[in-house]
DNA sequence: GAATATACGGAGCAACGTTCCGGTTGGCAA
DNA sequence: TTGCCAACCGGAACGTTGCTCCGTATATTC
């Protein structure tokens, strides 16, 4: 309710300048990493420092807004790919490579968190509110099917996932990832 | 050889300055983390911001000498594992451990080391310079007794360890770095 | 077309990392 | 002991960043 309305009170020019520091940010976090300099992002956007800060007061804001789709989308990614999968456990698998895939691509977003509490917060809330009841039912599901045996909450197996693709940000040719994921996989259900 | 002459060599002033700068930097890492600011590091340690830089050009340089006989300590206790736990399988779970309990100690140690690239090649360099061999020889005697089945490197895990227990920091009652790290493991025997 | 609320831009402040150089002092030779 | 010089010290100064604040511009309404 009201929402609709609230941003068709908005200005025009302010929609528009909204729009624009959405599309600029993403494009600046894509090479820069998420800390990229705010200024840097303003000029982007074509917008002054005030305008950035009255939109997004807090990076983290800004953060979020840029990433909240692709979120979404992974969220809705849980429900298809236990239904398309062979078994729930293969479910699992295939979920923890979508989101897996999703973090490593997002540069430094890590290094954000933890620079700024307050960012870290927001971020944390955001994942969780979306994706830990998606990933709970998958460990469910995997877990009547009897193929999952480890007794791991699903907000501890996605803190761990995160921090597993956090460090793997840098281009390391030694050092994957994805291995040390499906070696922590198999121990859950060993 | 001539690492003691070398010392020597320096002004009485220098190596009381040196020592005092690695007492400060200790103390101030341990509350403020290893981003702590230059000015107050030098300020605990009573001396100006030249000095720092001269002693410790880059702040990993500080952070390296800070904690390097807390890694050697780490180090030396691989063998010392290995000729007193019941099976190698176990002294790599209690070198594990050890290994995780220092880092979840260094406040904002991957900070330091993400924010700045040399930082984190030097940090990096010193970790595993001394640890990589070390797990490298556990790993070799578990394979060899047949309890570790996984083909994994010793660096893989090294860094799997870190990454784990870097997102670890903050007090979080809800995530357990340890349950992470044993379904690790037990996934590197499954 | 005028009035008013809303949004904009960028100058300005504080905090930080880092460099640089004039002043100081420890150690050695005479 | 004294004097000299290389080594060392301190902190001012510069560039970059995050964030705030307010005079100006403009979209909307009547």
């Amino acid at each position: 309710m009201g929402a609709e309305q609230a941003r068709s009170a908005k200005r025009a020019d302010a929609r528009r300048n909204e729009k624009a520091l959405l599309d600029a940010a993403a494009a600046v976090f894509v090479t820069d990493g998420v800390d990229a300099p705010v200024r840097k992002i303003a000029a982007e956007a074509g917008v002054g420092m005030g305008t950035i800060y009255r939109h997004f007061p807090t990076r983290a804001d800004l953060v979020i807004a840029v990433y909240r789709h692709q979120v979404d989308a992974c969220a809705e990614a849980g429900p298809a790919l236990l239904a398309s999968a062979e078994s729930p456990f293969a479910a699992l698998r295939e979920w923890v490579n979508l989101f897996a895939e999703f973090l490593v691509t997002k540069h430094g977003l890590a290094n954000a968190s933890r620079s700024d509490p307050d960012g870290f917060a927001a971020l944390h809330g955001l994942f969780l509110e979306r994706l830990v009841p998606v990933l709970g039912d998958i460990l469910t599901a995997a877990r009547e099917s009897g193929e999952l045996t480890a007794d791991i909450a699903p907000y501890q197996l996605l803190r761990a996932i995160g921090d597993i693709c956090a460090g793997a940000e840098r281009d390391d040719p030694d050092y994957d990832a994805r291995l040390t994921l499906r070696l922590l996989l198999d121990g859950c259900r060993a």
